[in-house]
DNA sequence: AGTATATTCAACCGATTGGTTGACGATCAG
DNA sequence: CTGATCGTCAACCAATCGGTTGAATATACT
């Protein structure tokens, strides 16, 4: 029923799973040291991540008692491929992004929600 | 609480409403012409509607007493940024994007969920 | 005026989500 | 063996989601 782009979409609507995403950018990552910027429970950022292995977005491996979580950009292309046919984005815009990243990394970034009239 | 790209993509994360996003490309359309081939109640897909709305992803106008749903792809703008920082993918391909509707407009794909080992 | 059409609202429902806590099974260190 | 560390599981909770139905509102037609 769930297809995937559902599944990728949804694990993408959570910021704390974008921001798990943008760490894991930067590097692989045992689920404690994922977990250790967070305020929540460890157990709720394992949820997280299991949704994330789930989606295919990041694969897990454990070896020895610690679990590496590894990004997966992969996963992203279909979705990826399905939004940018609603508008002729620009190419590939790294420095966008860069920007992007850092004004939603360190705190939760408040963009004000469009209003229905 | 919930930034602009919880909600960007939490609306996509519906296969109605990416469906009715497609729909939109091709034309501006009234809630009714909207909710048609739909097998669910009218108010259910005024709820997408408001939905995507308030995402910013549609506007709607009202004249007289057809309200008209228009895309507004701009709003995709952001959250294509944030996904594309996350891989190298290929420039805008709309011919992807075209067999990529095809196959999930007239009915639901099944794509396989990834399982977790 | 009276009726039909377009759309939303309100109340309800079951399922899912995002979080908590406490117990638990592995694995490593001494 | 003992104890600490890594991670998940199970049960629970409040909030949200996607849908329903029936009533309500607003505009148009004749």
């Amino acid at each position: 029923m769930a297809d995937r782009l559902d599944i990728i979409f949804a694990a993408l609507a959570d910021p704390t799973r974008r921001r798990i995403l943008a760490m894991l950018l930067e590097d692989d990552m045992a689920v404690t040291d994922v977990a250790e910027p967070f305020e929540m429970s460890l157990a709720a950022v394992s949820k997280h991540l299991g949704l994330l292995g789930r989606s295919g977005l990041i694969s897990q491996e454990k070896r020895g008692r610690v679990k590496w979580c590894k990004l997966e950009p992969d996963a992203l292309r279909d979705a990826s491929v399905w939004m940018q046919g609603f508008g002729q984005f620009e190419p590939v815009n790294l420095d966008a992004f860069e920007r992007f990243l850092h004004t939603e990394l360190p705190t939760q970034t408040e963009l004000p929600m469009q209003k229905d009239p």
